[in-house]
DNA sequence: TTAATATATGATCATACTCTCATATATAAT
DNA sequence: ATTATATATGAGAGTATGATCATATATTAA
């Protein structure tokens, strides 16, 4: 009933108080969001993983999931403008590849997470 | 133009058989980018990271976030249903904590990926 | 018991996602 | 130039997500 800035919560402020001054910044807090954000849809981490291996062309992609070259197309460009993978024309096929391996150390270690638990 | 089965696309075969065989399965994957979704949004995040150097309570955690604690015990829930973090009452007050200090090895991680590149 | 407090939960709304379909672009072949 | 192919992109629809508000529950105090 009372929206008063002055709540009349019991706040441990002591806490608050440090977890302000361990925080992450709203910038570095949203980046890391984003990021797991690209990691957070089935498609997009089978991509990725996919990826990890081998360079592959749209439809080899939209092959392996089993969905439209259009829905995997945007899902790549998302990845592309995200920063997470690039490609390289051979004439028609655009091959794409992560930009950074170290993608895979973020699904293994979310995957070991699950595992051992 | 044409659905059939025989799609006309020249599909890497050998590219997208390799990328089965190394694929994660469906199951995996999508326990897998649950936990990135959970990772995936700025107020779960910054309540992870907070909870990793001690346990807070709802109020704590909207004072911190400066959002409603309506919108933080949803959170919660969702992190808890997950099995992310736990809760230990003392009297009408429930603290939260993680279940498993390892996810702070998840968000170190991403932002180490995002810090050097 | 009643009142007060901390949190949980259900309904709802606005926004964001992800797919599909239609169309556009880029390269190659004729 | 025309055609074909691989991919990109814009618009729209259906769904999921995240916040808010109202209400419910659980614990404590009086």
């Amino acid at each position: 009933m009372n929206n008063d800035s002055c709540s009349c919560r019991i706040v441990h402020q002591d806490k608050v108080d440090l977890a302000r001054s361990q925080g992450l910044g709203l910038d570095k807090i949203k980046a890391i969001s984003n990021l797991f954000k690209a990691c957070a849809d089935p498609s997009r981490l089978r991509i990725l993983h996919a990826l990890l291996h081998q360079e592959m062309c749209v439809c080899d992609l939209a092959a392996l999931l089993d969905v439209s070259e259009s829905a995997v197309s945007h899902q790549l460009r998302l990845l592309r403008t995200m920063g997470l993978v690039v490609n390289r024309r051979d004439g028609v096929v655009l091959y794409y590849r992560p930009v950074d391996q170290r993608i895979s150390q973020l699904i293994a270690l979310a995957g070991e997470f699950l595992a051992n638990k």
